[in-house]
Formats: structure tokens, sequence, C-alpha cells
DNA sequence: CTATATGCAAATATTTTGCACTGCT
DNA sequence: AGCAGTGCAAAATATTTGCATATAG
């Protein structure tokens, strides 16, 4: 039995090499989503000789066979998420991390916002931002 | 009577220069919801000698006092809005206009969220996509 | 007059690209 | 074997920083 990604890559006409799997790979077993360079990062140990471009060029590749979600909290990087259903995140202001919020249904608001834009709408992207439990703990130690 | 830029500046011990106003103005007057560069590109013809690091600089203060806020609808730039209010914003996939959507209450969703974190929640910024209608229209063109 | 701001240029960070070499299929 | 993919280095793009000069208060 193949995995997804295996047989939705061969059947687009990309090859399938380890690389490209271990980098979807991260993804998937992942709630941090990472950036590309944390990508890189985590791989180095396992994969040497892999370089960012390839990184890049994967995750380019990724996106399109809608395999992952692309982030941008605010940062000066992009975050990738392999979990593609289209849910909230959250981003702690303190410590940066970028959690998923899940089984939360927008349908509502979202069918609001149709009903009220000329546009077609095609997706949507909803960013929450906060201090995370830990990081509220932390707040209120002295100094 | 001095506008509210002017004496928030002074206030918060800014100096008030033409090119803080200047760079305020050209995002207070439009709806465009411009980036650093279109905003040095729109100041050019009137102050050719300014720097895009006094651009960059300048947004910095105006994020600090409040006067601007930071979208980031996926693009590989930021780009400012002048209107603080925190109301959701809607990106063209085609010609890449990125507009307010106004007289939208999303206090429930908001509270829904707020209630299933464990954050206390500081913000949020709402990102919805789509086509907007003029595109539709050369949509639909023959070629 | 003094301290802060500007403008330039150089530095940094992220992402993209070109190309020789490697390795799937 | 053939062609797409990788890895390196260089390029492109966005943003930040250092510093000499200009200017607001």
């Amino acid at each position: 039995m193949e995995c997804r990604v295996t047989s939705l890559l061969r059947d687009k006409g990309f090859k399938v090499t380890p690389q490209r799997l271990a980098i979807y790979d991260v993804l998937a077993k992942t709630k941090a989503h990472p950036s590309a360079e944390m990508i890189f990062n985590e791989l180095q140990p396992l994969y040497p000789t892999m370089s960012l471009a390839t990184v890049y060029k994967t995750i380019e590749i990724l996106k399109e066979l809608k395999l992952i979600q692309v982030l941008n909290v605010g940062e000066d990087s992009f975050r990738y998420d392999a979990k593609t259903d289209n849910h909230p995140h959250i981003n702690c202001c303190k410590c940066g991390k970028v959690e998923d919020i899940l089984g939360i249904d927008a349908t509502d608001f979202i069918d609001t916002i149709a009903s009220q834009t000329s546009y077609r709408l095609t997706g949507q992207q909803f960013y929450f931002y906060g201090v995370c439990s830990e990081c509220q703990k932390t707040e209120k130690l002295p100094q």
C-alpha cells in the first residue's frame, strides 16, 4: 500500500525522492507549523546534505498538490501546515508558537461574508493572537 | 488645531517631520493597503529625496503609536492600513488588490474562540480570498 | 544649540534561480 | 539511458542597521 504523498507525486509526474517524503513527513508529524528553515534544521541530522533550496522547491510542489497549506501570522517568513482543512490558527505573542484551533464551525461567519461581498470566495484564513497558558504563567512570576 | 498624528508623535517624544506626516497621509487617504515600496513610490514625486529606510522607520513608529495596523495576506511583503479597527480583509487572487470588509460584527465568532482556547486573546486578523467582481468579468471574456 | 531624524550604503534575512552532477523510473 | 531532482552558489527581494549630515524643537 502506497501512501497518499507517494501516489500523488507519481500521478502528477513528480518523482518520489527521499527528500520530498522526508519534508512532507516533518510537516505531517508536527503541530509546530514550521518554517522552511525549521524544516531544514529538523532534517539536518538525518539528511546532512539536504539544501534549503530543496526544501523550498519541495514546498512549492506540496502546495501545488494541496498537501500542505501556507500560513503567515505576521512574521518575516512563511510557515507550513500539513493539515489542509481550513482551521483557524493562534499565535502566542510571547513565545511565538502557532497552534491549531480545531473543532470550530465558521460556516455561519463565512456565509455572512460571502453574502456581503461581490467577490467569488475561494478561501479564508483566520489568525488569532494572544498569550498562551505557559507564557501567562511565566508572566506572573516575579521578574 | 493639531491633527492626531502630530500630537501623538509629539506626546511620545517623536519629532514631527514632513516625511512622517506624508507617510501617514498616504495611508490615511488610500484604501489600497500599500506596502512600504508602494508608499515610497507614491511619495517619490513629492519627496524625491525620501529613502525607503525612512518609510520603514516611520512605519515602525506609526505601528508603535497604533496609528496603523499591519496586514499580511500571504505576499512576500507586508501591507499597512490606517484603519486600525479590526475589520476583515479580502484579497483578489487575480489582481492582488486588498479591500476592507466593513460592517461585520464578528463578536460571536471571536467569543466562541475565546471560550475554547487557553490563550488570553489580544487580537485577530481575518483574511478572505477570492476573485473580485472586475476580475470575474475579465475571466469570462474569450481569452 | 542639541538631540533626533533623514538618506545613503552596506548588512541581513528570506526566498528564488542557474547549473553541473546525481539518482529515480 | 534519459530526464527530473538535488545541492551548491549566486541572485533577487524585502527589511534593517550604521553613520554622517540635516533639521525640529
